[in-house]
DNA sequence: AAGACGAAAGTGGTTGA
DNA sequence: TCAACAACTTTCGTCTT
């Protein structure tokens, strides 16, 4: 058997190089990305360039040659967010031995059995025909959300220990998948509302957060409250408003959270909204209540709601920012 | 004519008796 | 379990730019 040499050098091909890419808006080179968010940045001007990229890296890290050896491997990554991690064997349907001829009709019986009862246990178990059912799910939603690899594992894994404790009997399915992948989102701090994953779901937006509020319950997890801050850079980034907008945005919203009862209690996308809005305004790069309305998800009434709320308790000036 | 404004009525979720 | 309640939405007429 004829076995050509590897060149060195072509290790180095394993590990795909990042492209180098330029910011549309600033003309930039030093784009950073947020894997966590499955976001890329321009450092200069915080323009965020694509909020929907593939981790196509490895899940592990190699500093140096020697450990890129050691660390390489075959097949697929182990991942929670298959229902078997992944890691399961299958028997080929193939009456065949690995040298390739036929089997005895012996052999072809136990293989038969063997077959059958691998199936049996491995899928046909109802708590793995929840799992991969509900892995599936998860898989779909993360991926229109265009949510990072890590956030889907995350969620995968919320998932898992909740059908593990048998905490969760007789319950939908794709709820419980959807409020796992909303919980991961705001475990991470990464914006996503209910709303949005609802729009991808096949189940209601109440049904997807009563779900949500038992998975927070029975698995004992403490959610940081989100806010408003989260949701600014999406927003802007949607807006096509510069980085300057963001920065003020950030100002009053720092400000907006020293004053009781403005900000708690409040949806933090209207009070993203509403500081968007603002700061447009005083940076003279103005967009209408309207525009804001549709990308945020909040009405034009409660942004103009929250609007007067900053500019009379921060006692704010419209004028335009020095 | 588009955008901003605000009143009024309706909706769904939370809270506390 | 039910009513009270706050936040938010929908709708619509009016004012401003």
């Amino acid at each position: 058997m004829a076995t050509s040499r590897v060149d060195e050098t072509s290790r180095e091909d394993v590990i795909p190089e990042t492209p180098q890419l330029t910011c549309s808006d600033c003309g930039g080179t030093d784009v950073v990305r947020d894997n966590e968010k499955g976001e890329l940045i321009c450092a200069t001007c915080g323009l965020v360039l694509s909020d929907h990229r593939i981790d196509t890296g490895p899940e592990w890290r190699a500093f140096t040659s020697d450990e890129r050896d050691t660390r390489a491997r075959t097949g697929a990554p182990s991942s929670y967010a298959l229902h078997d991690k992944g890691l399961s064997t299958m028997i080929d349907w193939r009456d065949r031995d690995s040298k390739g001829s036929a089997f005895s009709a012996k052999q072809r019986a136990q293989i038969y059995r063997l077959r059958k009862w691998q199936i049996r246990t491995r899928v046909h178990s109802s708590l793995d025909r929840n799992l991969a059912q509900a892995m599936t799910e998860i898989d779909r939603l993360s991926s229109q959300l265009g949510l990072s690899a890590g956030l889907k594992e995350h969620a995968a894994r919320m998932y898992r220990k909740l059908i593990a404790g048998r905490l969760w009997r007789s319950r939908s399915i794709d709820a419980t998948a959807a409020a796992a992948v909303y919980a991961a989102c705001r475990h991470r701090g990464s914006p996503r509302s209910i709303e949005e994953i609802a729009e991808h779901s096949r189940e209601s937006k109440k049904k997807i957060s009563a779900h949500y509020r038992m998975l927070v319950t029975k698995l004992k997890i403490r959610m940081p409250i989100s806010s408003p801050e989260n949701y600014v850079p999406r927003f802007i980034s949607d807006l096509n408003l510069p980085m300057e907008v963001q920065q003020i945005t950030m100002e009053i919203l720092e400000q907006a959270k020293k004053v009781r009862g403005l900000v708690s209690g409040r949806d933090p996308r209207g009070l993203a909204a509403a500081a968007i809005y603002i700061a447009s305004i005083m940076s003279d790069n103005r967009v209408t209540q309207r525009d804001i309305s549709r990308i945020s998800g909040v009405t034009e009434v409660t942004i103009r709601n929250r609007y007067k709320e900053l500019v009379s308790k921060l006692e704010l000036t419209m004028a335009l920012y020095p």
